[in-house]
DNA sequence: TTGACATATATAGATTATCTATATATAATC
DNA sequence: GATTATATATAGATAATCTATATATGTCAA
């Protein structure tokens, strides 16, 4: 993800979830959306976003259907599954746990250090 | 860094320096620290935290002394230095940004998607 | 009409963060 | 005496993401 090396990672796979829960999609329009809806933060590079889908698809959180006829170029869509759905919430879960924590560690509150 | 190994994320580096800005410590009372003021969120494993120190150090952004003499047991202390506080700041603003990006994203709001 | 750029998907190989496993040594506890 | 906690360290494995590359079509400007 773009941003700063140092920072990111490991939630992609949240983020996608994410906005396949909002409405079915293909994978240019994932990293378009992502990039308008974080205002550029997040910028998904189309060598992480593939193999990305073809592994959650493997694992049955996504499902996998191609453009109606008569278009002139191939969308091939994802929708997500229940499973999905629930691989989405149990992650948003860890997210919030984890960011909660470094707001508590950095947060400048002063935690006594029981050493 | 424990909970679920997709998760976990780039950002031990931002953690340790911002224990350090509390006040110095050494490897294993990081670790403890961390687990503690996190309440179990963080579950730092020394084999990611001794070399992460060493490139720290490496990079001018701690420097380190040793125990006061006449301890039983060697304890190598880590202080943060002007460098290392000016970093610590810099990615402070970068997990701001992406962490309110991520609300963004999952929050739930309809943004509308401009394809 | 040619060239450049945006759209669209895909894979191979490199990089890097973190983990596991292992090593060493002392102190405390059972 | 054996086990567990403290304390630091390194080697090797795993996994997430990136860069680079490939392919193909559509659009727009020169």
């Amino acid at each position: 993800m773009g941003m700063n090396k140092n920072l990111p990672v490991g939630s992609t796979a949240m983020l996608v979830l994410g906005l396949l829960r909002q409405k079915d999609m293909y994978g240019y329009q994932m990293i378009e959306t992502l990039r308008l809806q974080s205002q550029n933060i997040f910028e998904l590079k189309a060598g992480t976003l593939y193999p990305l889908l073809h592994s959650l698809e493997k694992n049955g959180l996504l499902e996998t259907y191609d453009q109606d006829a008569g278009a002139a170029r191939i969308r091939r869509y994802y929708r997500i599954t229940k499973k999905g759905i629930a691989s989405l919430a149990e992650r948003r879960r860890e997210w919030d746990a984890y960011s909660f924590a470094v707001t508590r560690v950095l947060g400048g509150e002063n935690y006594e250090t029981t050493t």
